[in-house]
DNA sequence: TTATTTGTATTATAATATATAATACAAATA
DNA sequence: TATTTGTATTATATATTATAATACAAATAA
C-alpha cells in the first residue's frame, strides 16, 4: 500500500497516517486478516520517524481498526460499532460538512449525489467485520 | 447567539467559535447582512481571549463567510464557491467520513438517511448569498 | 539457549500551535 | 475630540507534534 504524506499540511502526519490507512481498509486495498507493514518498516518508506507511525498505530488499535499483536505486528481487523456516541459524533460532524457546503452552494441534491458517487468508488467489495 | 464552548476538547477554542458560527449562518440563527458580537463583546461573554476570537473571525472571513469592517464589525455575509478546488477538498473530507462510517457498520442507506435528516433539520430557512 | 523481531516506553530536544495578557495603533464616526 | 472597531505587537505559558537514540518485554526462530 502507498501511502503519501504532506508534509506542508496543517494536518498532522500521524493523522495523515490513520487517514490513509483507514481509507485504504475501507477501499479494500487492505484487507481484514492483513498486516501492516511494521512500524520500523512504515517509517522508512513513509520517511517519519517510529513513534509517529506509532502513534498512527495505537490510535487506530483504539479505534479499533486494528489489532496489535506483538512479535506479528498490526492486524486489519475493523469492528463496527453500534453504540449511541459513534453516531451522535457522527451526526456532529456530518452536520458541520453539511452546513459548509450549504452555504458555499452545494444544495441538498449536489450533496446526496455527491456522497453516492464516493460510495460507488470506494465500496468495491462489501468489508466483513472482524471477529478474532 | 449562545456559544457554547468546551475547554476540555481537543479542537481548539477558535475551531470551535469558528465551527459554531458557521452552524448558527446555516440554520438561520444568523442571517446575512446581522452582524457578530464584537471581538471584545464575544470574547467577555465566552469567557475566552480577543484574539482567541479574532482568530476565529479572521478564518470566517478568509473562508468567505463574513466581511469584516472596521467600525462596524463583521458582518455574516456568506460567499459561495464554485470552485473545483471546494468540491475536491469536500469530496475528500466526506470520503473519509464514509469510510470511517461503513467500517462502522454504518452503510449506504443508513447514511444517506441520515444525511437527509440534518437538511430536514438545519435547512428551515435557504440562505441566500451575500453580494454586497 | 541465543539472537532477532515485534510493539512500546523513556528521555531529550526542537519547532510549532494554542491561549492568554497588556498595550498600542489606524480607521471610522458620533 | 473621544470612542469604538478590528488588528498588530510583545511577552509568556502550555500543549502538540516530530524527531532521535536507547532500552525493554514478549514472542519466535535459529
Amino acid at each position: 500500500m502507498i501511502i503519501k504524506l504532506d508534509m506542508r499540511s496543517s494536518i498532522p502526519i500521524y493523522l495523515q497516517l490513520r487517514n490513509q490507512i483507514v481509507m485504504g481498509i475501507a477501499k479494500g486495498e487492505l484487507k481484514v486478516g492483513d498486516y501492516l507493514p511494521t512500524v520500523r518498516q512504515m517509517a522508512q518508506d513513509a520517511g517519519i520517524n517510529v513513534m509517529t507511525v506509532n502513534k498512527a498505530y495505537s490510535i487506530l488499535k483504539s479505534e479499533g481498526f486494528i489489532e496489535i499483536d506483538r512479535r506479528h505486528g498490526a492486524k486489519i481487523c475493523p469492528r463496527k460499532d453500534t453504540s449511541y456516541e459513534f453516531r451522535e459524533k457522527l451526526e456532529e460532524e456530518l452536520s458541520l460538512i453539511i452546513a459548509e457546503s450549504e452555504l458555499k452552494g452545494i444544495n441538498r441534491d449536489d450533496f446526496l449525489k455527491m456522497c453516492k458517487n464516493i460510495f460507488e468508488k470506494i465500496n468495491i467489495i462489501n468489508v466483513e467485520g472482524c471477529e478474532a
